[in-house]
Formats: C-alpha cells, sequence, structure tokens
DNA sequence: TAATGTTTGTTAAACAATTCACGACATTAA
DNA sequence: TTAATGTCGTGAATTGTTTAACAAACATTA
C-alpha cells in the first residue's frame, strides 16, 4: 500500500527478524552494529543483510556500521510498530493457549485483542490477559480486528474462516491443516506443524550437510 | 544423501503438503486427479504442481491424470514414511503440548516418541500418548532420536541445544525465538511465533490484494 | 475407427533472491 | 598527515523458482 512496494517479498519476511534483534542490541547498550555481527546472531549472510537495508536508503556509514538506536528507529516505524495493530484469536485450545502466553507485547506493538472458543467453560475468561468470548459472539465483537490466528479444529476452518472475512477480517495466520479458501484481497499464511516435521525430516535424509533456515518459507 | 538430491527445495517443501491432501483423496475413495484439480485444493498453482511431480519422474498419463493409489504409494516411499523417524520434543509447555496431541501418526508415520521437561509434575505422566521424562535424563533417553521439536523457554534454547547436538540428533525444528548456533551438518528449521505474525501484519499494509501463501515459506 | 477433448511433461522465458566483489568513505593509530 | 583497516552500498553475476504455452499422448465418444 505504501512507498515500500517494490521491496522483495523475502526481505519483508526478514524485517520482524532483524526488528527483534536490533531491539536486543539496544537493551544490551550496544551503540553500533556491523552487518557482519548481525548476521552471526540472526544467520542470515552480511551480503543479504546489507542489500535488505538498502533498499530502505542509506541507513549505515561506511567504515563504522549501523547505529543501532537509529536503526531501532527506523524499523519501529518502517513496521508500523508504533500503531497497534488488532488482532483476534479463534480456538483457544493448546495451540491456542500457547499464543496468548507468548507475549507478543515484550518487543513489539502487536497484540491480540481478543479471543474466542465454543467451549463454555472458556468464555469469559482471561487467558495471558486476553479475553475470551463464545464463537456465537464473533460478528458483534470483532470490530476494527484486521487479522486473525486461526487455531481451530481442522472441521471448523473454513467455516470460521468466511465468518471472519465477512467480519473485515484481511489476514489470517493459518495453523489448521486445512488450505483455507478465501476472496482476493484477503492474505493467508499458513503454518501447519506436520508438514514442517515432516519436511526437517525430507530435509535431514535428503540434503547433505550444510547450514540452512526457516520454514515457512516457504 | 540419496539420488533425489536435485530436487529444488521449494518442491521438497511441498511434498508433505502434496502427500497429505493426496491421501485425503485417497481415503475419499477418488481414483484419479488432475494437476488443475489438486492445484485448487491445496493452493498452489497447476504447472507448478505438474513441474515439481516431474522431478521424480512420469506419475501421470497424458490425458488421464494421475492415478491416485500410485501417486500415494510413491509418495510414501519417497517421504521414507515406511520407516517411521523417531523425533523427541524438548519442553511439555503449551505450545509443546499442543504439538503431542496434535495426531501425527493419521496421516504419516513420523512419530514424537519421548518428551521432556524441568517440571517434576510433569515427569511420569504421559501426554498424548508421549511418554514424559526429567530433562536430566536427556542424555541416557536419547538413543536412535534424530531430530527434535523445541519449544523449551528463549533462555533454555542454546543449551539445550548443545546437548541435543551431543546426542546424536542433527534436525531440530525451533519454536522459540532464539536463533540458535548448531555446528556444520545440523539442520535448524526455524517457526517463530512472534515473527509470523508481525510478517504477516506487514505484508497486509504494503502487499496489496493478491493471493498469496506460505510463511516459512521460506 | 476417427474425431474430439483432456492433461501431462517440458522447453523457454520471466521473475525473484542471493552472493560476489569492489569502489568509496570513515575511523583509528602512528 | 598519512597509512592501514573496516565497512557500507551496489552493479553484475549467479543461482533458484515460477509461469506460460504447447506438442505429444492418451482417453472418450460416437
Amino acid at each position: 500500500m505504501s512507498d515500500q512496494s517494490k521491496i522483495p517479498q523475502a526481505t519483508a519476511k526478514r524485517l520482524p527478524l532483524y526488528y527483534r534483534f536490533i531491539n536486543n542490541l539496544h537493551i544490551q547498550g550496544k551503540l553500533r552494529v556491523s552487518s557482519k555481527e548481525l548476521s552471526d546472531a540472526v544467520k542470515v549472510d552480511s551480503a543479504t543483510i546489507r542489500r535488505d537495508f538498502s533498499y530502505f536508503g542509506a541507513l549505515g556509514k561506511k567504515g563504522y556500521g549501523y547505529n543501532v538506536e537509529y536503526l531501532l528507529e527506523f524499523f519501529r516505524k518502517t513496521l508500523d510498530q508504533d500503531e497497534s495493530t488488532p488482532v483476534a484469536l479463534i480456538g483457544v485450545g493448546n495451540l491456542g493457549t500457547a499464543f496468548l502466553n507468548y507475549n507478543f507485547m515484550k518487543n513489539n506493538n502487536t497484540k491480540i485483542e481478543m479471543a474466542f472458543d465454543a467451549d463454555a467453560g472458556k468464555v469469559g475468561t482471561e487467558v495471558g490477559g486476553v479475553p475470551i468470548y463464545h464463537i456465537d459472539q464473533l460478528e458483534d465483537k470483532l470490530h476494527d480486528v484486521g487479522a486473525a490466528i486461526l487455531t481451530v479444529p481442522l472441521s471448523e476452518a473454513q467455516t470460521i474462516t468466511e465468518r471472519l472475512i465477512d467480519s473485515g477480517v484481511t489476514g489470517i495466520l493459518n495453523f489448521t491443516p486445512a488450505r483455507i479458501t478465501v476472496p482476493e484481497g484477503v492474505r493467508v499464511h499458513h503454518i501447519d506443524l506436520a508438514v514442517e516435521l515432516q519436511s526437517l525430516i525430507y530435509f535431514m535424509k535428503h540434503y547433505p550437510l550444510d547450514n540452512e533456515d526457516d520454514a515457512e518459507e516457504e
């Protein structure tokens, strides 16, 4: 939507990672950092880091490196982390609970505002400081929520997806094994635990000794 | 390691996904499937599917499509799913519990054999049919386990990683926010929940209406 | 048996991402 | 001031991935 639309997707996926590690450096009181040091920390080639940063202009100084505070401030703005984005979580099972307890606020302003579940025993309680509503109230409560984390059982995935979209959600982080169908304009990122595990094992067996990263990745 | 070493990594990451959907088709009693149908189900371009399959030779028939049973058998062999790969899980918190309850056996032979935790209250119990041992017993119990799922707190990540590697683990699915350091020859796939969420939101804000996938994703 | 329609496998082109390698400048030390 | 060192930013080369498009092969129908 903004001026940074020409940034490669691969780069965009690494930005939150950079952000967190720069934040760590800042907390540690470090004043400057080189692409090489950062590379050791985040396990991304230093040339790739320099290239990634350069899409945003000249953030560093030759012969010096990057100023940690400046970099941090820049990333905060770039990742829109001053303006908190409301997120809802659907399905407070084991995985959903894990997510709610994960302290997203520690390093960034992405916040889960509310959660939904079908279990009456959970409704009305809080998990990780997030209130849980009944799934029937989805349409009533989902105001201004743009993104949703989907941690419901497989059988519910598509139905809930459609209700989310009708309520204005345009981004879904899908942890169910279903490959949900959505209209144009809705972004879905799939994270499939079984696939991740099988994929790791396949790589172990078929790709010899080499140091790689990621998963999602894809 | 094997004869399929020249298969693109992007393709390798999709194989488990294909496998599961082909299995679904088989259960539904479907006898044949075209790349187009499969494309609708898994949300991967049909040309990409044909290209992916073709790395393994001619699996389909022109004018007909792919025989579901044949495809399923082929993938089972290819993904080494006849020979179950032992996996251990470290850290039976919310996320770890979610993993143990996830029924990996349903569609494939990847099995979590054992889990470890530091909490004496959990040791000796079972979650999802998987026995939980004390973390002190890691070195004693980890025989023939090649892969580990790491769902421990951030502060423990690197220490546990080193113990795992000393015990012969060569693949780690890392759910902690730490970018762990490992020697050559050990494969690590990182899945960072905070990064995934932030990345989704960044894409929503900066990349206009288009239908994409993944997270790892690479 | 011939005509028609379907779908693969693959060639070539387009697109995307990574990595190399080096000029330019900053910093530090002498 | 000068020399030595460190580090960025980037053009070019490389590598990796996706997509379009189509001939060839097969299935189906009449």
